[in-house]
DNA sequence: TATGTATTAGCACTTGGTACTAACACCAGT
DNA sequence: ACTGGTGTTAGTACCAAGTGCTAATACATA
């Protein structure tokens, strides 16, 4: 059926090709029954470029989120400062993805994948692993905050190859999360490789 | 400079658009001293698909992975039983992105989110959050394991608006993780929304 | 010298467009 | 009844980045 107004039609049109970008203009003139000539005249109207670019545009996001996602698999916040084995700073910008949508107050892991992401860091090791972890979420956190983490080394048991970080999370230097961890790691601080495994 | 041999080149060729599908044949060309025909037909002999072709894909690979990593954001695992305030459980299927380069083991903090999850879907309200957490990371978990999370309320304290829930994951029956989760939430269990905020 | 492989050139054709011109339909205002 | 504006359609020339095909050329090797 033929849409009644311009306008109607045009508002179909953004909601069209945003769901499915792959979608020729030849394709959305039989969908809306009218001339290929006339989507045409809507796509620039509404400044919506032509198939390729959009097609490229996608692939384009596609590269950067690949470069994005990376290293958020791998440290989680940006590490800012760190003497090792004795302790390390990193930043984390909250945003809309790591809260929940229904009250805007981040999810626990990620404050938690901070904390245990610089904890790993800050030791000296090739090998180190999360063996236990005591944690405290003092205050919510929101969209749009800075948390700012510290990690300090508190104490070592060499015989159990253990070392014990206090890690502190801060947004505007009021603490909203703590956390006691102790990690496991091949080697002692400082030692060479002579150490049995 | 030329390329000594046609193989090298083709192994050359794919390496490039491997590394930047947006290039053309032309550039490809210039690129490779050699004329745009040869690229073609070097193409044909790899079976490289054309530009159009390759940005395509990489746009549709796109699309893929935003339905992917929406709901990683959302619940870390996937829940298959859930009774509400009582018990639930999820499975996590872990993958390389999710483990140490360095030794395949499982990052600490993709376990605690898995229980965290759990911990916060268990409970049935609206408003849900993570005050404390005890984990024990019992056992290293790699690549390709099948994480079963059983999380189970074991308490509340209805004044101080809490749950406790206790968390055990396994692989292949064998404890991986452990934890003791203190939840905060705005109602008691069952009750309707007279009680106070 | 003949043969095979690699390379290059040229042409027709394809898709999914842009840019532009022209025509027509219809409705409102004077 | 004529004019004007808006909306729609048709048609043409052109473009990028190709495919598919034929033909010519270079070069080495048997």
């Amino acid at each position: 059926m033929k849409r009644r107004t311009k306008k109607e039609r045009q508002q179909h049109l953004l909601q069209t090709i945003e769901e499915n970008p792959f979608i020729t203009d030849e394709q959305l003139a039989t969908q809306f029954n009218v001339s290929v000539q006339t989507i045409r005249l809507d796509r620039m109207e509404l400044s919506i470029p032509e198939l390729r670019e959009r097609i490229k545009d996608v692939a384009a996001k596609n590269l950067e989120n690949e470069v994005k996602s990376l290293p958020l698999d791998e440290v989680i916040g940006e590490i800012v400062d760190i003497e090792l084995d004795t302790r390390a700073i990193s930043i984390f910008d909250v945003r809309e993805e790591h809260v929940f949508q229904r009250n805007g107050i981040a999810r626990g892991h990620h404050l938690f994948a901070q904390a245990n992401s610089l904890a790993v860091a800050v030791i000296n090791d090739e090998l180190a692993l999360t063996v236990r972890a005591n944690v405290l979420f003092a205050k919510p956190v929101k969209a749009g905050d800075r948390v700012i983490t510290k990690a300090t080394v508190s104490g070592q048991n060499i015989e159990k190859n253990r070392t014990y970080i206090e890690v502190t999370s801060t947004v505007n230097n009021s603490v909203v999360f703590k956390g006691e961890f102790e990690m496991y790691r091949t080697k002692g601080k400082g030692e060479s490789d002579e150490t049995s495994y």
